[in-house]
RNA sequence: GGGCCCGUAGCCUAGCCAGGAUAGGGCGCCGGCCUUCGGAGCCGGAGGACCCGGGUUCAAAUCCCGGCGGGCCCGCCA
């Protein structure tokens, strides 16, 4: 498309000056600002491209323009009729149309794809550059979910792109194992070593973990949010009393409802004689609150306040009961071992932050603990995203001497930094607000926001995230040796992420600011549930992965008369891979994606690109008796034979359609990287596949008797075998010979 | 309070940055093709306020302004 597109552009200035008698440069000009560009037409009929001409034509009467539009369409045809691959010009209201000769263009196809440019046309985008892919980087405190999975799967697929366009590729995941939820888990963890409970063989470390460590959080957190409710349960007691005692004495009681009167008295009176408050504080609720106007003065207005924070509280509490009740029903070992282990949260948080700073100080039975959980959960996510064709060429704790030491040398340099000081308290402080006074790309990257200021080392000498996280991303440049790096990571962490530049702009760094990229992406929200790590509600990976493979063994077993189980439930893993990278792939990563699992059987991605695949392949199975991902250059030789037998000819619109979605191949990989959306890719592969299955379903291929017919279809055929195949590489999908 | 992102049929999604003709797909629904290369397919159909209101323009889903609805960010958390 673009190729055409160009040529004809080229000569666009040219024609139009001469027939509409305009200047040749106003033309260029809105060509370059984009007034004037090619499109496809809505409708085959009225030709493939066309160009709006209303913006030179608004000045011309409208009687006219059929005469001039049939002098332009004549002049046009004969200047692109040989370079262009034009077949026909005409002009319908204000738009000139290009017919392209299809035929020309698919010999244009074979020469890249089949006699072999293609692959050094792609590697010269990348060039060898190296690159870091940092992606996944989940907390190893529980299993993959889906929202991991999504950063999984984009980042997985961009660096297979990545790699495909020519750049050296190494992908990276950064393991957080210095934080406060891999403290909480490596306590929950001591407190069931104590009681001598250790993971069973066949549970898989990271669920295992995972249960640790929600219901270690969980009782912690029921513990302390108790005695929350019990304080501001007697916040409104005292209150009550307070009330009772008053504003009934005032000439105000008249105002107050009477059964809210009694309410607030009964509550006083009965303090001591166990009395269930939360029911008159709801009851309480509800009244205040259709007393609009009373909730507005004094005394009433700071009652329905403590009702409104009783309520959130309670509203908290009872989602953990909740949670707790679920995993001490499946786990009574696990909890029934730390619900006596943790006497409350305070002597929890203690061991805790005890916990934390031993870690930071590099107290090796505590960084043992520390590498130990992470390295077991990370077993466990290697196993889930092996499953799904997913590698990484190393892991990088953030707990190593490396970081950590780099981390405090980073906060040293930028001492010295004008923008950064020790504030009172003793913490250091990097102030951007300052810096961006100075800096315009400091600036820049927070505009239109402020830039804001964050600390970077705690008043007790140890070092947060992000700094630990700018130490990292000098390793990545400097001993990594990464002339490009991508971080995928949630958009939440852009303000970090912008952070981080500027912290490296500041140190001197600005090549590699500009070289650091971070690929946001939306989150990912389970229908109808709300997902939490820390209350351990979530729909993993691994079952998601499963589901999908019971739910595709199903329709092949009704396929077949006789099933042969082992050998189906093999296709359905497969296909449950792609299905699943696949429903991971298909939305825009700027878009929150809303996953509902009850309805996993409508997400087919992946099965429509295999079933296109497989397809393709049982034709030239039959027709040469070759597996085309055996024997692909024997495929290869025999399609250039078949260049030989073919004529030019007319093709019809199934064939034209694949064509034209063909030849957008590369402009689509290129699109995808450039733009940083991997989904297009699979948009890209689904379409290519819907529109293989209409020419497959409209041509016979091997029966056809015309032999440049048949040739030509065979070359389609291959066309597409090559492009789907590439497609599946980028997206990890398997590939399927049958199914 | 400040900033960012999103809003397209019952559901999901592309198009928006670089405005152009009849808004492209998928799921689901209804009706056909009981199969000459494998039917997880193909053909046809119903279903649309492109969130609302203004503006710019020959032309607005697309750009600008103002709303509404949803998500996210503004920690000595990670």
């Amino acid at each position: 498309m673009s190729e055409i597109a160009n040529c004809i552009l080229d000569v666009l200035p040219e024609v139009l000056s001469k027939v509409l008698n305009v200047n040749k440069e106003s033309v260029k000009l809105l060509i370059e600002s984009g007034k004037l560009r090619i499109t496809s037409t809505p409708d085959p009929k009225l030709g493939d491209y066309g160009i709006s001409l209303h913006v030179l034509l608004k000045t011309i009467e409208k009687d006219k323009w059929e005469d001039i539009g049939s002098v332009l369409s004549e002049e046009l045809y004969t200047v692109t009729r040989d370079k262009c691959w034009v077949e026909k010009v005409n002009f319908i209201n204000g738009y000139v149309n290009f017919t392209v000769n299809y035929f020309n263009m698919l010999e244009k196809l074979v020469d890249s794809f089949i006699k072999g440019n293609l692959r050094e046309e792609l590697t010269s985008i990348g060039k060898g550059t190296k690159v870091i892919v940092e992606h996944t980087s989940a907390n190893p405190i529980h299993p993959l979910h889906i929202g991991s999975g999504r950063n999984s799967v984009l980042g997985d697929t961009y660096a297979r792109l990545l790699r495909k366009l020519g750049f050296d590729v190494e992908t990276r995941f950064y393991v957080n194992d210095l934080g406060r939820q891999v403290a909480i888990l490596a306590y929950g963890v001591k407190v069931l070593e104590s009681k001598n409970i250790s993971r069973p063989k066949d549970f898989k470390p990271d669920h295992w973990y995972g249960v640790i460590y929600a219901l270690t959080h969980i009782i912690i957190e029921l513990s302390r949010l108790r005695e929350e409710v019990n304080h501001e349960l007697s916040k409104f007691l005292d209150l009550c009393a307070n009330l009772c005692m008053n504003i009934l004495s005032e000439e105000r009681a008249e105002s107050i409802p009477r059964e809210m009167m009694f309410a607030i008295c009964e509550i006083t009176w009965k303090r001591n004689l166990k009395i269930e408050a939360l029911r008159y504080a709801r009851f309480l609720y509800t009244k205040l609150k259709q007393m609009k106007n009373m909730g507005s003065n004094d005394v009433f207005g700071l009652l329905l306040k403590t009702l409104e924070n009783l309520k959130n509280k309670v509203k908290e509490y009872s989602e953990y009961v909740k949670a707790e009740r679920r995993l001490a029903l499946y786990y009574p070992d696990i909890y029934n071992a730390l619900r006596s282990g943790i006497k409350d949260h305070k002597e929890a948080e203690v061991e805790i932050s005890k916990l934390m700073s031993l870690a930071e100080k590099e107290d090796p039975n505590t960084v043992s603990l520390f590498r130990r959980i992470s390295e077991d959960v990370l077993e466990g996510f290697k196993q889930t995203l092996q499953n799904i064709n997913i590698y990484f060429d190393g892991f990088d704790f953030e707990s190593s001497n490396e970081i950590l030491n780099e981390a405090h040398n980073v906060v040293n340099e930028l001492l010295k930094t004008n923008y950064v000081k020790i504030v009172e308290g003793g913490a250091v402080e990097v102030d951007l607000n300052a810096a961006s006074k100075d800096h315009d790309y400091i600036k820049n990257l927070f505009r239109p926001d402020q830039a804001g200021r964050f600390i970077i080392r705690r008043s007790d000498g140890t070092t947060l995230y992000i700094t630990r996280d700018i130490a990292y991303t000098l390793y990545k440049f400097r001993k990594l040796k990464a002339e490009r790096v991508y971080n995928v990571i949630a958009i939440e962490q852009a303000r970090e992420q912008k952070q981080l530049k500027a912290v490296l702009y500041m140190l001197g760094y600005s090549k590699e600011a500009e070289n650091l990229h971070h690929f946001a992406y939306e989150m990912v929200h389970l229908k109808g549930m709300r997902m939490s790590g820390r209350r351990g509600i979530y729909y993993t990976l691994d079952e998601m992965l499963v589901d999908n493979k019971l739910l595709i063994l199903q329709k092949l077993m009704e396929k077949e008369r006789t099933p042969d189980v082992t050998k189906l439930a093999n296709i359905a893993e497969k296909i449950a891979v792609a299905n699943t990278r696949g429903v991971l792939l298909s939305v825009d990563p700027g878009k929150v994606l809303v996953f509902d699992p009850r309805k996993i059987s409508e997400m087919e991605y992946g099965v429509i690109v295999e079933y296109a695949f497989v397809r393709a392949q049982g034709i030239i199975r039959n027709l040469w008796n070759l597996e085309f991902l055996d024997d692909q250059s024997e495929v290869l030789s025999e399609a250039l034979e078949l260049t030989k037998k073919i004529y030019k000819t007319d093709l019809s619109i199934e064939e034209k359609k694949l064509v034209e979605s063909l030849a957008r191949f590369k402009n689509i990989l290129i699109e995808s990287y450039n733009e940083m959306k991997p989904n297009k890719i699979l948009e890209y592969a689904v379409s290519l596949s819907l529109d293989f299955n209409k020419f497959y379903e409209k041509h016979p291929i091997i029966s056809e008797r015309d032999e440049s017919k048949k040739s030509l279809r065979i070359l389609i055929t291959i066309l597409t075998l090559i492009a789907l195949s590439e497609l599946m590489d980028i997206m990890g999908f398997p590939k399927l010979r049958k199914m």
